[in-house]
DNA sequence: CCTGTTACCGAAAGCGATTTCGGAAAACAG
DNA sequence: CTGTTTTCCGAAATCGCTTTCGGTAACAGG
């Protein structure tokens, strides 16, 4: 299927020489600053170049350099789910620290049937990027695996279990939730539950652990049914709530993986008649706008998401401009944003009801 | 500052060429079903072709045949505003629908300093897209102004107030408002207030247009005040809800821009110690998943922000691949749903107050 | 058996840059 | 004024693929 040829009306490298009476070879060198083209002509060129609008075709240049200056980012295949607020900020960040270096962002879906690897496959394949970001580490992610022996630069924002060999930054999750209960605690909470997400996606797992490891050195009652996994969505989260609320050691706070399970969790209890911040209290992670226009106003571990859009993209372009520096691995804090949904519990409450079984 | 080349450890054409023992103008020919090609030669190249994992590379692709199969998508500056859930579900939506005609989305941010239109211009001048897609229209775009007459294939979801020779994807935004103010009046209610966003929007102007007209239509009381613009954000919207409930006629229902701008309103209200749904309908625009978390559910008009995206790209593939073929304009309408914070106003209310000054 | 088609494939010329290499002109030294 | 460096630029090869243009071999018809 031979197409035509719509050859643009821009202005080529060739025209941009004959109209200065140099040869490509050297407008090319000029514009590009080498060391053996006189300042004179660099000037004389830039100057031309500027008037015609000349922009040289990345795609010539990168056939002739080898090189593609673009960075792949490959969206989560969504099961039902919507793309999250907090991809959207990375995506943000991302973008516009690519822009500063001149790179660019290739954004890719996954089709039915196929998976992330195929993809990204694909993409290093036919040369269509030079770089990837992943987003949202699993444990054992193989897109990690992948990458890892695929000789492309690429930084993961999050960590997974196994290996160190390459570039991330991350949220320290595990400390964050241990500030969440700390803070609980401090309140004086004792009866503390939990709504986890995936335990393989990374995060999850670390903020599982910060919450297990603060409930048991603060002492906290840990009855069964205070646990919950694999709570992803508001839905879930309204679903473990009702739960939640039939146990017979009702907790006086919720600690919540995300803030969507948060928000989700707060419409439970409203539904229920509970007061959130006064008969249960309620935090999340993520920092999200939304969380300040529900009301109460949803206190929680906030994250820079923006932020670490831009720092992965630094990261990435870094790396591939020194592919032999060590990895960068950068671990950033989440920082408690107090409002109006964790508060101490309701006094009559305060006893310390025999705990059940771990 | 010359780079080295890298040059990728992937397979071209010329090795699968030698491999095969024939000429890699027959190999091309072959992998792209030219006529001229014996068929059992060209199964014998799909089949190495597979085998060695080989995939032409994009960069020669282009280069040769001078087209660039690439979507650009700039998102908008941030000022101080998160990038909104509705354009991130737009974003999916192209992506996954250009996955299937194998183009690619490139997502580029706009600098400090600089605008969406240099940004589009230097795109196309370097020849890294061969089409757009413009999200969020504005009654007077420059964008499009600049597009129109760039030669590139390129969409826009929404209108402009003036041209029409374009391609575009637009919800009815006039309609679905008449349809939100016929829905409030049908439960009775008359004095409605209007929390319109920046009116240099397209879609802001139209939905303001949809409740001018009903609030007419039906006779309802318009006394000053109760028409706001340039609520953008929760923030925004409880300023404005703030106003709303000092004004001497205070109204039984309010209608919303955008779901965004009822949720920070609900949460005003709420903190106000008003009941919504009850003492104050709420109804709200876009049906973020968001509107279903909250309490109580938001009564909105919902659009298929996903389904938009996809079909935004199948349009702009299309233009594409027929430049001649006559512009898709299409019209799409938003769909009622109905959940717990707009009912038929409190009784005691349901006096006809004298109106004000309209 | 000879000629006229058809069916297939190779050769070669781009596409628009980059980069190496070498040579002419200019500057310097003696 | 000649010989040697520098300076600065042109020529040409390349990157990997597409596409046009012929040309050979196979096949048909007479």
């Amino acid at each position: 299927m031979p197409r035509v040829k719509p050859r643009r009306e821009t202005v080529s490298i060739a025209q941009l020489a004959k109209h200065l009476g140099l040869s490509e070879g050297t407008v090319s060198r000029a514009l590009n600053n080498y060391p053996d083209i006189a300042k004179k002509t660099i000037a004389r060129v830039r100057k031309a170049a500027d008037e015609l609008g000349y922009r040289p075709s990345t795609t010539a240049r990168r056939l002739a350099r080898g090189v593609v200056e673009t960075i792949g980012f490959v969206l989560p295949a969504r099961h039902g789910h919507q793309i999250d607020p907090f991809l959207a900020e990375i995506l943000d960040g991302l973008a516009t620290e690519l822009a500063l270096s001149d790179w660019d962002l290739l954004v890719a879906a996954v089709p039915e049937g196929h998976d992330e690897v195929e993809v990204m496959d694909r993409l290093i394949r036919s040369g269509k990027v030079g770089g990837f970001v992943v987003a949202r580490s699993r444990r054992n992610d193989p897109r990690v695996d992948f990458l890892r022996k695929s000789q492309i630069p690429f930084v993961v924002q999050g960590r997974t279990a196994k290996y160190d060999d390459y570039a991330w930054l991350d949220i320290d999750n595990e400390k964050a939730f241990i500030d969440a209960m700390n803070h609980l605690v401090g309140l004086g909470h004792r009866k503390i539950a939990y709504l986890g997400g995936d335990p393989d996606l990374n995060y999850a797992w670390q903020r599982r652990e910060g919450f297990v490891s603060a409930a048991k050195a603060h002492g906290c009652d840990m009855p069964s049914g205070y646990v919950f996994d694999g709570i992803s969505d508001e839905m879930a989260a309204r679903h473990a709530v009702t739960e939640l609320l039939k146990h017979p050691d009702r907790p006086t706070a919720l600690l919540c993986v995300t803030d969507a399970v948060a928000i989700g969790a707060i419409h439970a209890l409203a539904h229920a008649g509970i007061k959130v911040g006064d008969e249960i209290s309620v935090i999340g992670f993520d920092g999200l706008p939304m969380g300040e226009a529900i009301h109460p106003g949803l206190t929680t571990m906030s994250q820079a998401s923006y932020q670490i859009g831009r720092e992965v993209g630094r990261i990435v372009v870094a790396q591939a401009n020194a592919p032999a520096s060590p990895f960068s691995q950068i671990l950033w804090e989440a920082s408690l944003t107090i409002r109006g949904s964790a508060n101490p519990p309701a006094q009559k409450s305060v006893t310390n009801a025999k705990g059940g079984i771990s």
